[in-house]
Formats: C-alpha cells, structure tokens, sequence
RNA sequence: GUGGAUGUAGCUCAGCUGGUAGAGCGCGGGAUUGUGGUUCCCGAUGUCGCGGGUUCAAACCCCGUCUUCCACCCCA
C-alpha cells in the first residue's frame, strides 16, 4: 500500500464534467464555433496565466477583487484570466505587426473568477467570445450582435432580447443630473443598474452614498430611467431614441449634448441594421449599464424571457471597448465583441427541455471468447472505416454480461461474431431496441448497421 | 465580503421527545454453459462530513471546522 489515502475532491467552484455532461457541452461548443467561424471570426488561443498587471484595473474595483492572484516560483504577481477580452486587448497591441485589422477572432475557453459559488455561478467556467479589433462602425457593432443572435438561434433558443444601450448616453444623462466627476458617474450608473432588483427609495440611497447625489435630484434621475424603460412596452408613442433625444435635449448643451446625441444615434444605427435581421430580438433599453470599466460604447445583454429560466440573469452580452488596446500600446485601436456564458446558457436550455439526450456507442461488438478476439477486431474495424461508431467489449465473460453491458453502455446495436458466423464470413447484428437478429454477410455488414441505426427505436 | 440553511449506503432520502442505522434506485451473484433491457430469488452496502464537548449512552444536544446550497453584492 502507499501512504495514507486520500480524499477525492475538487475545488469550491471548479467541477468535473463527466460524459453526460460533456457530450452535450461539447455539441453545444461545436456549434458555437461553427457560429463563428460563418461569421469570420478566426480562432485564438491564450495563456490562462497573465501578469497581474496586464489584468489589473481593467474591470472596476469589484472585478479587481474577483481576479484569482498568486506569486508563482519567480516571485512574479500573476494571475488566472478573468475574460477574454482582456488577453484579446494584450494580444492586439503585443502582435501588432502580425495581424490584420480588422481582425475577428473568437475564443472559447475557461475564465476565473474568485466569486462566491452559487447557482449558476462558478470560479471556473466557460466563455465564448467573438470580437473585432480595428474598426469602429456601427457595421462592426451589428456584426457582432448578429453572431451572438446567430449563436441563440443556431442553438434553438427562442425567448431571448437583446438589451442595447451605450455608455456615453449613460454618462449624458447622469451629468446633466449634475454629477461631473467620472469615478461619481459611474457610482451613479452602477446604481441604475439595479432597477430590477431594488426599489428606487434603495437607488436613491446608494447614489447619495456612493456619488453624493442629493436625493431629489436622485430621484429624478430614477424616474427618468423608469419612464424610459417603460417606452418600448408602450405602443403608439415615440421610440425610445426619440425620447431619449428630447430629455437630453432640454437637459444638456453644447459639447456634452453633441456627445449624447452622437450616441443616440449610434445606438440607433445599430439597433436598425440588427433589428432587420433578427425582428423583435433587440430593444434600445437605456437601464442597462455593465459593470466592468473599460467599456467605451454600445453595451448590452442578453436576457431569456421564458419565465422558467429568467432568473439565470445575463447570458450574453458585452460591448465596445475602444480604450483598452490602446492601454497596451500606442496605438489605439477599436474594439468591440460579445461574451457568452455557456454554463449558465446550458442550464437555462436544460431547463427549457432543449438539451437532446446524448446517445451513447451506438454499435457494441461482443467477444465469445479469446480465440475469437480476432474476428471480433476486425468486424469492428470495418465498421469504424464505414463511419460508425463501434466499441469493442473489453472485458469478456459470458455473452449475457457482454449485452447487458452494450444495454448499459447505451448500445443501439450488438454484433455477434461466433465460430458458425465467422466460418461463413458472416455475422449477427443485434437491434437491442427490439431484439430481433440480422444474419448478414460481412460486406453488407456495415450498409445493414447503418440502415438500423437510421430507423427509430 | 454579509446573512440563512445543508451534510446519513454509489444516488435520492427516512430515522418520533438522545439507547451503537433503514427504504427505493443503483451495484454484485443466481434462475438450461450463444442472448441484454422486463420478471423472480439471494447478497453487500455506511468512521451517520470532520474535530472536540455534554451524557451510563449521541446520527440526534452544544462548540468549532469544512462542504454544498439559497439570498445580498457583483456578474457569465
């Protein structure tokens, strides 16, 4: 014996994914990928180590606090990648020379974070990212949204909007509720952020701490978010760009105003282009705001709106960032790109019965016994040259063990390859759905597997 | 970081006011040695999360600790 045993854990926050839960994981990711690629986006792959410093002060105060931090053996602080677009901005700007802008790529790959585990809520987990670096169009903004609308709707997800807002008209509203100072700015937005959750006398509260708002001004400004957010519900009146133009129209002037109106339009540039292509899937809505810091333009976030699964929070979302490559090098180049979570994504469709049972081997080849191992191999081969998925029993014993383990393997198919079937170049293929037996010779072998595969059990 | 729960067989759980553990599912074996999944029979499940305390006696009460989960915060 060696040592003491022990104990067969992982980490709070970090799973194993077994093949149950792999094989539709990874049907899930193919198809992501297959998303991207028909949309130009070319694949990436980064370190999950970075500097410490290459990530740090990118995300805000809270992301900072998340990021999972370490000394390793060099006395070097480094830390685990807390997205993606973080490493894509580092890439941008450290392989400048190498690449073409504008570039697309897209990354799907774990991301950590030193959170707090919960429902729906890892240290480790998945993220799918498309982006575009070098080019700051409302065209490279749509581009982006359609790939993520493509992805929902490759994947089958029905009831899903996409929120669209942008920061600066953010920014517009609240300084023309009187907050100047950027860090109070953003207090402020934060603030908004949680309209959903808490009662504007809450919001209120926190922007007077946080952003030293006097109250009633606060109030005002959650009753302008309120009214806006309540625009696209309501029908016959003015959209939400219009209302949007006419607030901040009587609010704000010169340099500011030409800001926000920029931004008005813009967002409802993009909207427009999106909006043709996927109706009814993107709304302008102006109570969204994102946390991390370093957006720069058009926000949003994805929301599935089927009730069952509308707790699970944002699926997808993102924004422009058109600052953060510039913070690696000298040049500073545009980027936008769109995030997606596939662990929380996976859930909301297992929830929503959209998730197909996975189908395991499909065809199971016994082996009577060890004189017979040869015949066996080689049935399994032609089989798997045909295409077909084949498993060979490893383990022997008598034939009664050998099907029950095909039935629990998931086996559609069991081959029988005995010394009367071999003698005739023949063998037995079992339906275990309904247990009937086939005698056929070995060159029809594969076309009559293939052919009961293909009816339904 | 704050608050609330949870932890018993591989899994889902039961175990009344303290008297050294149970069910279902699953697992193993068997019911004419070339036939599974259905049925029948038999069988094994276990430091009752871990450490300490109270008690003649603790799965049950007390303290600590870890785990998982829920809410807040933030987010995917």
């Amino acid at each position: 014996m060696a040592g003491p045993m022990l104990e067969a854990k992982t980490l709070k926050g970090f799973r194993d994914f077994l093949p149950d839960s792999m094989v539709p994981r990874q049907a899930m990711i193919r198809k992501i990928e297959a998303v991207f690629e028909r949309h130009g986006f070319q694949p990436l792959m980064t370190p999950a180590l970075e500097y410490l410093e290459t990530l740090m002060g990118k995300y805000g105060e809270e992301g900072d606090k998340l990021l999972y931090r370490f000394e390793d053996h060099g006395g070097r602080q480094v830390a685990l990648r807390y997205d993606l677009t973080v490493p894509l901005a580092r890439v941008v700007a450290q392989h400048r020379a190498e690449l073409q802008l504008p570039f697309r790529r897209y990354h799907i790959a774990p991301v950590w974070r030193a959170d707090k585990p919960q429902r729906g809520r890892f240290r480790e987990f998945m993220q799918c990212d498309a982006d575009i670096a070098g080019a700051n169009t409302a065209i490279a903004d749509a581009e982006v949204l359609m790939t993520g609308l493509g992805v929902l709707e490759a994947l089958g997800v029905d009831g899903a909007v996409l929120h669209l807002n942008h920061r600066d008209v953010l920014f517009a509203v609240v300084q023309a509720a009187g907050v100047v100072e950027p860090q109070r700015q953003i207090a402020c937005i934060r603030a908004i952020d949680k309209l959903d959750k808490l009662p504007p006398e809450r919001i209120a509260d926190e922007m007077a701490t946080e952003a030293g708002l006097a109250r009633e001004a606060a109030l005002e400004l959650i009753d302008f978010f309120v009214t806006a957010r309540g625009i696209h519900a309501a029908e016959g009146t003015e959209n939400e760009s219009d209302y949007l133009k006419r607030i901040v129209e009587t609010r704000l002037q010169g340099e500011a105003l030409e800001r926000a109106l920029a931004a008005i339009a813009r967002t409802e540039t993009v909207r427009q282009l999106v909006e043709a292509q996927f109706p009814g899937k993107i709304h302008f809505d102006v109570s969204i705001a994102r946390g991390l810091d370093y957006y720069t333009g058009v926000i949003y976030e994805t929301r599935l709106t089927d009730a069952r699964v509308a707790g699970i929070g944002a699926v997808m979302s993102g924004g422009r960032y058109d600052g953060l490559i510039g913070m690696f090098g000298k040049e500073q180049i545009p980027a936008v790109g769109i995030s997606l979570g596939l662990d929380r994504l996976l859930a909301a469709l297992q929830e929503l019965g959209l998730v197909a049972r996975s189908h395991a081997v499909p065809v199971y080849v016994t082996v009577f016994g060890p004189q017979d191992a040869a015949a066996a191999l080689e049935v399994a081969q032609l089989l798997r040259r045909a295409g077909l998925q084949v498993e060979v029993d490893a383990v022997g014993g008598k034939l009664g063990k050998q099907l029950e383990r095909a039935s629990k393997r998931g086996a559609r198919l069991a081959i029988l390859v005995g010394a009367d079937e071999q003698a005739a170049r023949q063998a037995v293929i079992k339906d275990l759905a309904d247990g009937q037996q086939h005698r056929v010779g070995l060159d029809a072998l594969a076309a009559t597997a293939r052919q009961l595969l293909d009816t339904a059990d």
